[in-house]
DNA sequence: ATCAGCACGCGTCGACCGCGAGTGCCAACC
DNA sequence: GGTTGGCACTCGCGGTCGACGCGTGCTGAT
């Protein structure tokens, strides 16, 4: 029966909401007696024992109450319909605090930390992706005589450095001239460009010119475009500990993982088109040490050029409509704001 | 009697060792049995009452061995004559480890990443300082019709934007001689100077510029020479997980104030010369939430130019021999990195 | 001053027990 | 068939108790 159904899922909502505030297993009496469902604790206790069975909610010990599982969760996640959005206080809020901004990094660090705490949770946020940036300036500047740095500007307000050894000594005029090469070839184009542009200019170049930007030509494209070592900010790393509870001896593990670029990198995969939250909720993670763990994820930019993604990870018990409404809030700004300026 | 006093310091001394690498409290009989000072048990429990009294020492319980107290590591710490350096294969492997850094910030991660691995705790360190570098290059960027990006490049390889907004349309020639204006007045000159000769320039500029570079200038000067806001690296937090208990109850503020920069500021704050360690011991400390840590520091960087500070936070219950050594070490090889290219 | 020996204090650990929460099941009811 | 009150059962939790042993402080001897 379509109706009976219906309130399987009410009490699967109702254990999951109880279970996320208090974090004790929730009891059928508890149930009927904080949610009213219009029937006895009897029925109650029915329905959870089908639920068990399906494998959606789980006891602890044989007399405790249920918690939900990895499944339980998922399942309420999916129904998720109506993601209540933030409230006008905390939008404005975002947005002021987001605007006193200084600079990329700024806007980047004061976003997870606003992410961090509407969600109190572990909050991190990729940098604006390079790929598809477009070319703004390209700066090269002499350290030492043989030593060079190129700085990449691009229009997302995203700035880049490298060293580069150029094996020889190389005169102010000569780093000039390059520069100027540099920056008519590509300035104003996309980076996935580069590549080619770039092998154009070793080609024209004039033989004394040829090997220094040869070697420049190798760190602009290999280190920025096709291996780009994607920058990430972390914050509230704090708020693993509101609960150490959750992470079952492993708190270590979780904070071990997300120094870990690679890792972090990993859990955000899936963002994929601005506008579309992924959850991964506990066995769901591909990293092992993030079973533990539910990760809310979205990806950033405007409507067309998806910029990186960003979201919070936390313990399986989170409130996932609010972090869900917190994270797109944030990833709508932080897109406004890129995009815009 | 000096002999007597010496053997007091030794138990003191073999107190610290064994509760560093034992974490529980050390009998007198324990002492006896792994420390040979040639005494009996009985005449170690009389010393242990001298330093007890004297507040060297305590005991949880009444009938517990002794833990250290802060005054005890104190005395330690000032009493340490060798510091015993790091083996040969470390240094090599620092060496090579910073060795294959690409940039300035690669350099800084790398340099506490090794730092938290060596001491096995959270390790942090500043950026070098703006103030006594000199300006290799500014660059000025359009990145919309009414705004640029201030990208201001230092002979350490930090590099430093900030956005302006100039309030009205400026063109591409008029961006390029206010760039121009800016680098001949400012190239090879320390930061410190810039106030002075960025005045200068405003009043020598032509009425059509003067606007635009005074809000330039300002934003230079205030907000990149005197309130640089200093960034930091942390890494390692995860050692803090370590030993949950050397944190009664308060892992949690701990890694909060790690999160503020402020904070984490303050407790480097006494990071003077190059070469001398400074050790602020639990009780110590003047950050209120980190009394029950231990902070070891230093300044990093060539003989003449303090660059920065860099240390480790971990319980007061540490290696402070090592993780002396180790701090020592990474700091010299962050100096000479830094200043040696 | 040092040391062996001893009595004492006290924290730790395991066992035990009673309580109560929460369940599963059953029989009755709509 | 779905729902409900009732009831017996399970099992974890918290508290008590006692034995044990560790580490100490003290004392008296050297």
């Amino acid at each position: 029966m379509a109706s009976s159904d219906e309130r399987r899922f009410a009490v699967l909502r109702a254990i999951v909401a109880d279970y996320v505030s208090n974090q004790e297993p929730v009891a059928s009496k508890a149930i009927v007696e904080r949610h009213n469902l219009g029937v006895s604790s009897a029925t109650v206790r029915n329905d959870m024992a089908t639920l068990e069975e399906e494998g959606y909610i789980a006891q602890p010990h044989t007399s405790a109450g249920r918690i939900p599982t990895d499944k339980g969760y998922r399942l309420f996640v999916d129904r998720l319909s109506d993601v209540k959005p933030l409230s006008g206080a905390e939008r404005r809020a975002i947005r002021s605090f987001l605007d006193g901004a200084i600079d990329l990094d700024d806007v980047l660090r004061r976003s997870v930390r606003m992410l961090a705490q509407l969600t109190r949770q572990v909050a991190v946020i990729q940098y604006p992706t390079l790929t598809h940036s477009l070319v703004r300036h390209i700066e090269l500047v002499a350290l030492t005589p043989a030593r060079v740095m190129l700085v990449l500007i691009t229009d997302n307000g995203r700035v880049d450095q490298r060293m580069i050894d150029l094996g020889d000594v190389i005169t102010e005029d000569a780093v000039a001239r390059l520069r100027t090469m540099l920056n008519s070839a590509l300035v104003e184009h996309h980076l996935t460009d580069a590549a080619a542009k770039v092998s154009e200019l070793i080609e024209e170049a004039p033989a004394e010119l040829r090997d220094p930007m040869t070697r420049i030509a190798t760190v602009l494209v290999e280190s920025l475009v096709e291996h780009p070592e994607d920058r990430l900010v972390l914050g509230g790393t704090a708020n693993l500990t509101r609960n150490a509870a959750d992470f079952p001896g492993s708190l270590r593990q979780v904070l071990e993982a997300l120094e870990e670029q690679v890792v972090v990198l990993k859990l955000f995969a899936a963002a994929s088109s601005p506008g579309t939250i992924t959850v991964r909720i506990g066995e769901e993670n591909e990293v092992e040490e993030m079973r533990s763990t539910s990760v809310v994820s979205i990806g950033y930019g405007s409507q067309h050029a998806l910029l990186g993604g960003l979201g919070v990870v936390g313990p399986t018990r989170m409130d996932y409509p609010g972090t869900i409404a917190a994270v797109r809030a944030v990833a709508n700004y932080v897109g406004d704001i890129l995009a815009g300026r």
